[in-house]
DNA sequence: CGCCGCCGTTCCGTAAACGGAACGATGGGC
DNA sequence: GCCCATCGTTCCGTTTACGGAACGGCGGCG
């Protein structure tokens, strides 16, 4: 009989990968070399070069090296931001960033992120909602259906969403965007 | 003559144990053996059973094993509650929710809570970096020294952040806001 | 009592993650 | 043009994390 495990190591890879991914990302906005991260986090290059490139499986320690050395908790390299309650849809997928309760009202921040090519549409909220976006990249339609809105990156646009309303990416790029939602207590 | 003695690691041992302790403990929470987790998990008892003691450096591909099986993400058995990057003042204290890069300009989105009684001043960015605040609750003051701006509840700042500028609570009461930062690509 | 099953730890050979060094490629400075 | 510094990758010997097997300890059962 052959042994019964031959082992097989192909699911992981992806996840490994994944974060080999982040790190490099996070490495990249911070403008400095591999050789330098690897030299201030006291790593071998060969070792950063493979991890980056999703070819090891990397130790505890070696990661917490890397980390550390980005200024960025270890979970920020792991698999996604996961736990975050997110929603989904064709064009639009929105992420709780924060939510938030005071005597006045309530409140939901968003990350948002619109896909060109398409517009979702939201239904009618409780009279008195409002919606405020604030555009980080791309160019962002949205607003009440019969009198959308518009703005670039950089700009804020604001709405009482007690009427059907929609988001819309214009261009090619798609949208980044902060939605922030306040609900007056009823 | 002995090779240089390169490196020996005592810091992160701290850490490596700190991990164990939560596996243990989550095991125990769920009643099942060292032996059962080992197996369902597939990995060797000698590993789990190092792990746990911290007398092993694991690899991400264990730990992702292990956590998947006791149906926990990987980052609840890493290093404390999530350590997210705080800048404090003696009046504000801001935390990153979000940072962001694209061709343009980079982002970072921060919560933003102002104590009421006092004022925070900042120093002047690098030109053309821009800061918005979308205000949740209370009254802010805000923007730069010379000609600051006011905004309430669901109210929104925009000021060119390349003079000093500061940040208000008006009245008693202390504000939330959201603030984003765009730094356009030096 | 002796036996058996399971517990968690320890031993050990193997596979692989590690750091150092060498490599070709690229981009200034003179 | 040449030189030198630095980039990221690859090679290689050492270290070590890995799983399987053996170990002693402990409770249940005939």
């Amino acid at each position: 009989m052959t042994p019964p495990r031959p082992a097989r190591r192909p699911p992981l890879d992806a996840d490994a990968g994944a974060v080999g991914q982040r790190i490099r990302a996070l490495r990249a906005e911070r403008g400095i070399s591999l050789s330098t991260l690897a030299r201030a986090a006291g790593v071998g290059k060969a070792t950063l070069s493979a991890l980056e490139n999703g070819t090891r499986n990397p130790t505890l320690e070696t990661l917490y090296a890397i980390t550390a050395q980005l200024g960025v908790p270890l979970a920020a390299v792991l698999a996604g931001p996961a736990a975050t309650p997110t929603v989904r849809g064709a064009t639009v997928v929105a992420t709780l960033l924060e939510s938030f309760t005071d005597t006045d009202a309530s409140y939901e921040l968003y990350r948002l992120r619109v896909r060109p090519g398409g517009e979702q549409v939201s239904p009618a909220h409780r009279p008195g909602v409002t919606e405020h976006v604030t555009v980080f990249a791309g160019m962002l339609r949205a607003g009440p259906l019969d009198a959308p809105l518009t703005a670039a990156a950089g700009g804020h646009l604001r709405w009482t969403s007690d009427v059907p309303h929609g988001y819309a990416a214009l261009g090619e790029e798609e949208v980044a965007a902060s939605l922030l939602l306040r609900y007056p207590r009823s």
